[in-house]
DNA sequence: AATGAATGAGTATTCATTCAT
DNA sequence: TATGAATGAATACTCATTCAT
């Protein structure tokens, strides 16, 4: 129904290649799958699951609808399948958060170690995609139910996993007291909370305001030391 | 992996009476109003704005498709009034903050006080209802982004100023440091992130989990403190 | 797909009205209950259940295609009120028989009389639009088992149910002898049999071919008369 | 009401080579040509024509869509060569009926001998196969009148032919008296009517009732006889 | 000859909305 | 005002058939 033929919005960031054919030799035969992805997820992102018709897609993927429902059982597939597609890049995230800290050392370095790590997590979610994301998934939850779940788990409770390794190591070298798991929840909504509860609600495409979101991350890490940091 | 629960959840805390009849008066008049808004305030909660049809709000109230048309001109609308009524319920609660710690008065009093208030403010927020509000309203922030910016001014955001204005006079008081809109900000996530971010992708219709809640609102304080109770 | 618009065979003797609205109040209202009826029936004899399309439908009886559903709500429903209303036809002729042999008194009444009930038996069911009825719902026994036991029921075995009481009558009076159920199914397959064979794999929609019909019926009556006939 | 038996019904008595490659030297290159002519035998049958997708028969082949076509022109072609060759099988059966009798010489074999034909043949007809071929050819008179009437001369008409010249040689014997041709009709349909009647109605899997078809077969040789054995 | 992918028209059904009463 | 019936466009999905490889 609705036509949006000026439809550029580059997501592709967030679209990844899914599905069987990635070897050079498939590329050109699953050049379309890939179309079809990269314009769903454009479309599902903006309008929803059920404001995304499959004739739009298949428009938007220059594809006859046919086509996408070989290359996709259904409708509910394809959802499911690029919803998990996009998560994977929110899991290759929290994996690498870790590394991150693995240099802090001295006391010394601590604070802005932290400082550090809040600011691009911040950053990495207020994304506007990746709001975009949370806004399709959550408003799906009634519908799919265990694909929100399984989001979460991925995305979300992987990050909090990572934060309370990182704290863990940081207690291990008496840098800091208290659980890591409570220590990873707090930092992380310290750092998020505001923010990310602000931007359910707002569509912003304009990218993350740096100056701040490094406010926001300091203000947090200097909270979170108040509870958290080791006093001799 | 789609779900659609039976239709008798009891949403009727959530659903006031919305619009022009009120008055004892025309209370006859309107009672199919208000049954269009009790049946469709379920339905959009449980369905989503696409995922339920005006024919099924009309059969709900027991009541003609052009009745609906006649009381809300179209679908939009009716959803937009409806939520802006459900919004003014959690208004009142924001409203009502204020008044809970305005009897803190000495040094010891201000941690349970605290607790008490984290406490009331996360059930409240993790409401089955309440959250399945969030989920609509985020899930359909593309489509309606000025009711999403209004309902956020009108309840997240009324919250964090009704906490705020709490500060400030704890603050005066000499209880607390800190400028208060952080303070505020920083308390109402520690209390709530957490469990709000886990709410948004899990449906549960059992009723908040008492201790549990007790126990991060605790966490919370205790942590709020470190950070912003006045040291002498 | 296939538009036929010049389509005016008259199944007209097949259409009965059905449904709830009978009464002159809402003769209006139903009219057009009764065209989706009147074309459905047309369209599911010429082309069967597959091949008729709820668009054709709806184009033929000059409505729109929800006006179809909300007359019947799928197209399985309407099928199968069309197939058991237009079986009440075929009902009612079987009701009537018994009457035509009730004043058979005498003995050389029975042989003319058992000609005239096999010719006009013979010659109702070689009815081109009983015949394709027959086909229709024989072709259609798969996708609906009980519909077709219902109309086996209600016609064919229902006639054969009505001859019994017609020979258990003669038995009665001392005409003929044997068990009238299998008096009953003998004649009737005597009379029947090679033409309804021969009928179900042609298309004819010529009217019956009287002079032969009347022959088959009497050779028909002469050899069920050599094994039925009271001897004294 | 729509029934959808589970897919592993063997047809396999019914489903005969079609086509050109019979000859050893090309059974490699039409072995998929049977696949494809077995799988679609089986769902025409249950499903009917309408009912049975060119792509349903490539899977249930293990065969590309393309070969079905390769081999076939079309759907209709491929229908109509597999009917036209399961009728080949029927065609074999009429066949054999003469010599069956062949061998009557007595009047005293004549009973048995008629009564032994008479079960065999509704044991054939009888076959859940057969009547399910039954079923989707007259289903299908509409669409392919041709191949119906095809199907009539070469399935029943045939054995009516041969039940004639069976008569006919009996006739000479001075055992039956009276037109074979009418014999024959006479028998066929006192034999089969009402079973077959029955059974175009209704569907049943269960192999055929011996009993009750050595019953049904022995009452029609008595009311043959009492109308075609000659008396001295 | 065989394949997997592609096509465009068609399937039953439902949508938000409006009209006659 | 409230209703039942009506509308035309859209929905997700499937069809028989063909193309490039």
């Amino acid at each position: 129904m609705i036509t949006e033929p000026a439809d550029t919005a580059p997501e592709d960031e967030l679209i990844v290649r899914i599905g069987r054919g990635t070897s050079a030799a498939t590329d050109g035969l699953s050049g379309k799958r890939e179309a079809i992805v990269r314009a769903a997820t454009s479309l599902f992102l903006r309008h929803g699951y059920q404001g995304t018709s499959t004739d739009q897609i298949a428009a938007a993927a220059s594809v006859s609808k046919q086509t996408v429902y070989n290359q996709f059982r259904d409708k509910k597939t394809l959802f499911q399948e690029i919803i998990l597609g996009v998560t994977a890049t929110a899991e290759r995230f929290a994996n690498g958060l870790p590394d991150e800290l693995a240099r802090v050392r001295a006391d010394e370095d601590l604070e802005p170690a932290l400082r550090g790590l809040a600011h691009r997590y911040l950053a990495a979610v207020l994304n506007p995609q990746v709001l975009a994301l949370r806004r399709l998934i959550i408003g799906e939850t009634n519908r799919f139910p265990e694909l929100a779940a399984e989001y979460y788990e991925r995305a979300p409770a992987r990050v909090l996993a990572a934060l309370t390794d990182v704290f863990a190591d940081l207690c291990g070298q008496g840098l800091l007291t208290g659980d890591p798991t409570d220590a990873a929840e707090d930092f992380a909504f310290l750092v998020l909370g505001r923010a990310l509860d602000h931007g359910m609600f707002h569509i912003d495409d304009a990218p993350v305001d740096t100056a701040q979101a490094r406010r926001t991350a300091d203000r947090a890490v200097t909270v979170f030391l108040a509870a958290y940091r080791r006093r001799p």
